[in-house]
DNA sequence: CTCCTTTATGGAACCGGTTCCATTTTTAGA
DNA sequence: TCTAAAAATGGAACCGGTTCCATAAAGGAG
């Protein structure tokens, strides 16, 4: 328990220095690595963390800021990068910001006082105090989900996906199509998901496609797609995310609409729930899992100075659901 | 950046030790006081974390422990932990064992190695080597979610709830009720769940009470379910968890069932998601910040060694849903 | 069996704080 | 104004490791 170094030491009869050479790895005979081995493991000695730190100026840590811990898509995230830097003896440590810009500048400044190794940050909006911040990190900083410029970034090809559920929509035989998106404070979901959506919507024989803005809630979603249905004869609603699809399928149902028969709704995430709910949900699940390796690998190139694409794209896929049927 | 406190104290004149005292509310003179608190400022100075750990012994870690991170339920009060620890100017250390025995007893272990200043356990199942552990351990513990002899607890009133839940099924005009629930590996759930819907529903009327065994998961409980439809006439089914409930939902839909009019369906846990589906799902909902805040707070406690009591219990309520319809 | 080169080991300084103790400065009471 | 007690400050040891450098032991070549 508490036994330290020294100790290790006068028991096995050997220097301090030879007793921490032999714990790092450095050159020792076979007959002192011996002697040291036995009193180490009777001792069940593990060295203070903390004094290996202060000397050695790497603290092991790692630390991730995220926007919100009960979010599906961070959650999924989180878990695989976690996995994966434990397994390469790094500890995450996880910051929680609420969705609190501030607190999320202020995290990725107290981290870099506490001396992690690296950061990786849950990015739902670059604003200029982002970027001047970025410029004066010492080090690593990945960034997830938003691009930056001069700045590691993981983001989902948000057009592709969205040209997709576009192309999957519009030549389902829907020819009247609205999108319920977010606030393009979002760059990736805010303008790039959508602008796919509209092309895709565009290339393969939509007529009309209308947009209406939501928050990420439910109780805006709910709101925004009430709206669509009052204000267009849509037989499509793709909505920019599966919390977003519900709302409308919440709204739809309750003005009466049968899902898929008058109304096809679609998300984009690939939440677990919508599949389990009927009808179950369309929708784009992206690789939450190869995104959370990638990012772990990433991080820790950048740490050894390794270099590094700039950006990288982890893949999606379609998932077809009960809430749309072909038409033709 | 890399300024000491060294440099700080030859900058303002005076002895290290004197920022230190400075630094940790020391009696200062207000003369010197502000001197080194120009300095201080000039230089945006933070002590270093380690060095400061190293000495003290105290390291402003708290260890959480978890089976999973994309729990509904784990993330809800993880993050009010998070925050109330953070005020108080903790550290939560997140150690995700994703369902795993052995890296949740070995995490406990790691913890104490890392000599972090309190641990908090989220806990399905407590096994003998889990009690063996308990008694070994030096540093604070509290368990949440499952009970522990001579360990601090806090648990959810599972009896209690499932009593309620039993009551007001049995009490809608349901006289055949068949009740989904889990392994009794799991005390609190497998268990004290079970009886208190059992004893609410005899208590109120119902004449036949079946059980069907399911896991957590989505996929045992449509076969858990399907079994109860197959093997018995119920009017009800009250499920152990919110996920088991959706499963159950899936499964008499696909046989035809009418929701709430054919079948009603419950469930436990209060997700934010059952709410949003329709049709909604009546549920229990726990007090999870109320939990958290209580962990956060009772942790604390323990580390200044105040008394505190071994089981506490956070609150709950019951949340009416569509999927229950009044029969009388 | 020397002598020189490697390889092992020990000793000491250092990392950046905290804390105990001795010394100096203030404050206050007489 | 002098003195004792309280408050403020400085100095040094210490926390538990890592690392540099010097020395000792081992290995190889001649």
């Amino acid at each position: 328990m508490k036994v330290t170094i020294n100790e290790i030491a006068k028991e096995a009869g050997v220097a301090k220095s030879t007793v921490s050479r032999y714990l790092n790895g450095g050159r020792i005979s076979p007959r002192t690595s011996e002697k040291i081995r036995r009193v180490v493991e009777a001792h069940n000695y593990e060295p203070n963390s903390f004094a290996r730190s202060l000397k050695s100026k790497k603290t092991g840590f790692i630390g991730v800021v995220a926007p919100a811990l009960d979010s599906f898509v961070t959650s999924k995230i989180l878990i695989k990068i976690d996995e994966e830097l434990r397994a390469t003896g790094f500890t995450t440590l996880i910051i929680n910001t609420s969705h609190s810009i501030d607190r999320e500048l202020e995290s990725l400044q107290n981290l870099q006082r506490q001396k992690v190794d690296g950061m990786i940050l849950f990015a739902t909006e670059i604003t200029p105090a982002h970027l001047e911040l970025f410029s004066e990190l010492t080090i690593p900083l990945l960034v997830i989900g938003q691009e930056a410029k001069r700045t590691h970034c993981i983001v989902f090809d948000d057009y592709q996906a969205g040209y997709e559920m576009g192309k999957y929509i519009a030549s389902a035989g829907h020819a009247d199509i609205s999108y319920i998106g977010v606030h393009e404070a979002d760059e990736a979901v805010g303008q790039r998901r959508k602008q796919g959506v509209k092309d895709g919507c565009k290339d393969h024989g939509a007529e009309t496609f209308s947009f209406f803005e939501s928050g990420f809630d439910f109780n805006s979603a709910i709101a925004a797609a009430g709206k669509s249905l009052a204000e267009t004869a849509s037989t499509a609603l793709i909505c920019a995310t599966d919390t977003i699809a519900l709302g409308a399928m919440r709204v739809a149902r309750e003005k009466g609409y049968r899902i898929p028969e008058d109304l096809a709704i679609s998300g984009f995430g690939g939440y677990t729930v919508s599949e389990m709910i009927h009808p179950s949900l369309a929708t784009i699940a992206f690789n939450y899992q190869e995104t959370g390796s990638l990012a772990a690998r990433t991080i820790e190139k950048m740490i050894q100075s390794e270099p590094v694409d700039f950006l990288q794209r982890p893949g999606f896929s379609l998932r077809p659901g009960e809430s749309i049927k072909g038409k033709k």
